[in-house]
RNA sequence: GCUGGCGUAGCUCAGCUGGUAGAGCAGCUGAUUUGUAAUCAGCAGGUCGUCGGUUCGAUUCCGACCGCCAGCUCCA
């Protein structure tokens, strides 16, 4: 039983860390028998693996969270209780608590054992917790989920049980909330109530279909993506899905990525492979032609759909898929142009995602793990270019020492959303490996043969990944830029329906994704369903309208707008699109 | 892949201990001509995930497979 490392004194910590021995030990007075394993306090909450005859249903839920409330209300002390290490082995080999016995026989002889005890149930802890079991003032459980001990299939198969405390109802409850906003907000709900995308299913799970509205957004997203690639010094380029066995053979993914590649196809007797990177293609370019130092940096974007098996269990709507579509880019450079490139990706990167209406980052870099290819020297330079370059530009950063691809150091961007959770996206990385196993060679100034440095970096991350963070981010009430419909206009009587067509043509030769709505119904239905549907603007033709020879804007925003001329308000929606404010 | 839960109409879901299914929304048709989040009526729609087994009879019980969900693990 631990707190989180460096919060073991914050207050709620204890609570949660209390909370989860009171949850431990109402499991085992309602059902006895049932081993105690570990039971930690993670970011929102807690949650304690049991070794239990049966899982838990609902109904154990419930009945475990009144028995909670029981043991809260009867406001027992925790006391501890520090022992030798003989003492604790037998304490909890006598009370047949095996995981206990094995954790504490995993302690440095040299740190003390500690207990804690509320009542008559006690547990192996570290601390600290709160005084007594009546500070914990609201907490809930959430769900049961299968675990292992040890997190090791090979191991007991656990009962896991998460919960979560706070100081007060008050916070707790605006927590629930949170989580229910989460689920109004998940990307598979939205992409079905707004018609955007599907799973194939049973036709082949974790591939998506992009439905027209899904469509039309990607369609914006990779016109914007290869305008600001071009204007970025990019060039763009396509690659095949397919390779013969061979390229794979060469890249070395046969050798370290293989578990992620579909099996060979055999054509006249040779092997092909679908491809899980694009980087090879890539290569297979850069190598067509002699190239000069004149010609560095190279940089080629390509939106590149790449196929990676994934374990069936792992698959989730957009977030994790099979086949998905990288928005990927390797660059080319001489050693000493690899800082200034670096910082040109940052700079890229983060106007790319700001335009997407992300402002808050989680920035790491991850450096060189055990076991790796390269030189020293190399990684030395590559991970004090990218360090560089983050400092350069005021990027404020973590490292994750080790957590670097055996290839090359990297920077990894996660993108926060509005509910504050993190997203991982971009990732830019420094590959000494490829150049290498390609043997890439560029001509010097002197005249000599140098390999150049190879940067992969992907920005979006995949398509079908930044969409399903883009409906969340947005709830599916996408800035008008984005929108899969950014207008309809409708009708109030049948009346009106020469005029609506009218403005709706008008609307349409502007350039905007415009809806029409002409079927008899009643206005506030029309409203009701394009409100739904989270169309940034209703355009209502009545009477009036027509009269008058206005429109009545209803923004998804601001409600009624009132009645304005075609030629005032279309030039401050196309400003709106083309600044693509959100 | 593993653990647990689940799979009934396009969607959301009901269907007691086995006797071949029902609602709301969406769709279609008609009536209605409506002023900022649901007008009314009618019609149509399902080899109850797939395959096998038990049974006189299976949506219901059993098994396998496929898929989804919550996790484990992993990741763009």
């Amino acid at each position: 039983m631990v707190c989180r490392p460096g919060h073991e004194n914050n207050p709620l910590e204890k609570i949660r860390h209390t909370c989860a021995h009171v949850m431990a030990s109402a499991v085992q007075e309602l059902y006895p028998g049932t081993k105690v394993t570990i039971g930690p306090v993670i970011e929102d909450g807690f949650f304690y693996d049991f070794d239990v005859a049966r899982p838990f249903t609902p109904e154990d839920l419930a009945k475990i969270e009144a028995k909670m409330a029981e043991i809260i209300k009867r406001n027992l002390p925790l006391e501890k209780q520090v022992m030798s290490r003989q003492e604790a082995i037998e304490l909890f080999r006598q009370k047949q608590e095996k995981y206990k016995v094995e954790i504490i026989e995993g302690i440095a002889d040299a740190e003390p054992i500690s207990c804690y005890r509320h009542g008559e149930w006690l547990d192996l802890c570290k601390g600290p917790h709160v005084t007594r079991t009546g500070e914990i003032k609201a907490f809930k459980i959430l769900h049961a989920a299968g675990a292992y001990w040890r997190g090791d299939e090979k191991r007991e198969r656990l009962q896991r049980i998460y919960g979560t405390a706070f100081e007060s109802q008050k916070e707790l409850d605006a927590h629930l909330n949170k989580l229910r906003e989460a689920e109004a907000r998940d990307h598979r709900r939205l992409g079905q109530a707004l018609d955007l995308f599907s799973t194939m299913e049973e036709d082949g799970a974790g591939l998506i279909l992009w439905h027209p509205k899904g469509g039309r957004i990607r369609k914006v997203i990779e016109d914007f993506w290869r305008d600001a690639h071009v204007k970025g010094g990019y060039e763009i380029v396509f690659t095949p899905h397919v390779a013969r066995r061979d390229l794979w053979k060469t890249s070395g993914h046969l050798d370290f990525y293989q578990d992620y590649m579909y099996a060979p196809m055999d054509l006249e007797g040779v092997q092909y492979q679908l491809k899980p990177m694009n980087c090879p293609f890539h290569i297979k370019i850069f190598k067509t032609s002699l190239r000069s130092y004149r010609d560095l940096p190279l940089r080629w974007a390509e939106l590149g759909t790449v196929y990676r098996y994934e374990r069936s269990g792992v698959l989730h709507g957009l977030l994790r898929v099979r086949g998905f579509t990288q928005d990927d880019a390797h660059l080319f450079c001489q050693p000493s142009q690899l800082e200034s490139e670096i910082m040109q990706v940052l700079d890229f990167n983060l106007n790319m995602l700001r335009t997407f209406g992300f402002t808050e980052f989680e920035i790491y870099l991850s450096t060189r793990p055990d076991k790796s290819v390269g030189s020293d020297e190399n990684w030395e330079l590559a991970t004090g270019a990218l360090k560089g370059a983050l400092e350069k530009k005021g990027i404020r950063y973590e490292v994750d020492p080790g957590e670097g691809v055996f290839y090359g150091p990297k920077i990894d961007m996660k993108i926060k959303d509005v509910l504050g959770r993190s997203w991982q996206c971009s990732t830019i990385q420094i590959d000494f490996n490829l150049p290498e196993r390609f043997d890439l060679e560029y001509v010097a100034d002197d005249g000599s043969r140098q390999r150049p440095i190879m940067i992969h970096r992907a920005l979006l991350g995949s398509l079908e990944r930044f969409f399903g963070v883009l409906i969340e981010h947005y709830a599916g009430a996408f800035p008008t830029w984005l929108a899969p419909v950014q207008a309809i206009v409708m009708s109030i009587t049948d009346a009106q329906e020469p005029f609506a067509r009218e403005v709706h043509a008008a609307l349409k030769q502007a350039g905007i994704r415009v809806d029409l709505n002409v079927r008899s119904d009643k206005l506030g239905s029309k409203i009701r369903e394009s409100e739904m549907q989270k169309i940034p603007y209703m355009i209502v033709i009545g009477k009036k309208e027509v009269e008058q020879q206005t429109i009545s804007v209803r923004s998804r925003r601001k409600g009624d707008l009132g009645a304005l001329a075609v030629a005032d308000f279309l030039p401050q929606m196309l400003k709106e699109i083309d600044e693509k404010t959100c």
